[in-house]
DNA sequence: TTTTTACCGTGGTCAGACCAATTAACGAAA
DNA sequence: TTTCGTTAATTGGTCTGACCACGGTAAAAA
């Protein structure tokens, strides 16, 4: 099953040695054989069964390190560890440092993983789960005029949201943007400088997806989030083009409508 | 601001020095003193530099390689690469092969990858998108009989589904599940046998989907594509508990009806 | 029986050597 | 002076064997 999978980018690497080893790996990690939790047979060992020296073999674990797949544990071995695409951290730092117009991309993994979890936490959330969901809008409310912890409270929020959802596979995927969420959500509070609106936004959008959660409405709970996301991106548009709002704070929804 | 995301994954690693030589290059790599398109200085200069052995800095070395961040080209040196989200491929894979005994969790991601595609392909496919979801349509129609060349049929409907989003990242985490996906497409071909009513139930749900991505429904084709992984799951719950359809191949949303 | 000592095992790292293949430099011939 | 052939240099790919650090275990001593 898992072997139908394909892998490519390092099979275009030069180093026949390490793809050797690589490809060995790799193999036995996506048919089952080797497992989380199970550890690897010393690295002299490993060496000399798949006839290469030493360091190209560590060359390829330290490869499965950073795909956050193994760890090398000092004088101990090294150990298949539960895949935690937390690791995607460190890429996603690089790739933005060049490419900083990969984020808004990136962003749309983020709006797919959390419209179809805000749909599962409305079948799956537990009192306790909207316990949670209630301390961590609270929380929202009181760091309004925060920016740094503000931005904590909102990625807490949709944190929690996406935990409501109990679904394992979209935890994991949304902890693999939980810095550059952590950053954007931040950004977003700086905004309020310019919006004043935006305190209102905050507050009663969060409050809304609440609602909708604890009313168990799949398609509302993923309508209020998605307009939540949307009216957030209007914001960001306007800071972009040096609007604010006027001295009264005309709350964005008015101003559509 | 992406030097503002905070690397901790390798910082757990042992391995004072590769830490060191990935440290160095991270710096420069962030701070743009090294850039796409440069070389770095040979192995063994940037080793002693580094005062560190060779092996060392090619641990460092391959470990940026499998990030995306540099290749190492064989008798020219390592030179900086532009960031490509492709290189998350291997990340995805090996995070959901470790889990393929959680399918259903799967599918979840699954679910949310494509729901967030074809509302984007509702504003942003083109008309050779149309042209080749329409092909793969046909493709489906004239496979109904065939389970094999019918899953993957239905997978390259999906995937174009995808494509025509024009996320990248979607697109990526979509063919990360390509193995899973085109396993479960062939058993839902499968249970053609048991459920005629299948037939319909795939070229008419699968019209619609294409339907509602050329009418430029956002709303619709999501409600579409729900619907249509609710009533498949519907054909395997039944399956599952020994029911068929009666001799007639009465259709199952009139059943529901 | 308990405590201390010595050894083993494993990853972390080093130094130096060799291989392969391409490119550049140098010398000889036209 | 220009061209051609040969040799050397360069760079990554890999190997071998050695040493270090430290925790755990087994054996010896109290």
């Amino acid at each position: 099953m898992a072997a139908d999978l394909e892998i490519t980018r390092l099979g275009e690497a030069n180093g026949k040695g390490f793809e050797k080893v690589f490809a060995f790996l790799r193999e036995r990690l996506l048919d089952g054989s080797l497992r989380p939790g199970d550890r690897l047979i010393p690295e002299r060992e490993l060496a000399a069964q798949l006839d290469v020296s030493r360091p190209i073999l560590r060359e390829a674990l330290r490869a499965l390190t950073v795909l956050g797949v193994v760890e090398i544990r000092d004088r101990v071995g090294t150990v298949v560890r539960r895949p935690d695409l937390s690791v995607l951290n460190d890429f996603f730092t690089f790739a933005f440092a060049q490419r900083a117009e990969l984020i808004d991309d990136v962003m749309q993994a983020r709006i797919a993983i959390e419209c179809q979890a805000v749909r599962l936490a409305t079948q799956r959330a537990t009192v306790l789960d909207l316990e949670r969901l209630r301390t961590a809008l609270g929380r929202i409310i009181e760091t309004i005029d925060d920016p740094d912890l503000g931005g904590l409270a909102d990625y807490e929020f949709h944190r929690t949201l996406v935990d409501a959802g109990k679904s394992e596979t979209l935890v994991v995927l949304h902890n693999s943007l939980s810095g550059i969420l952590m950053i954007s959500h931040r950004k977003r509070r700086d905004l309020l400088r310019s919006f004043a609106s935006m305190k209102t936004y905050l507050i009663e959008d969060h409050g809304r997806i609440f609602d909708a959660v604890a009313a168990r409405d799949a398609d509302a709970a993923e309508r209020v989030l998605r307009e939540h996301f949307a009216i957030g991106d209007d914001y960001r548009r306007r800071a972009a083009l040096g609007e604010r709002d006027d001295a009264a704070g005309q709350p964005m929804r008015e101003r559509k409508a």
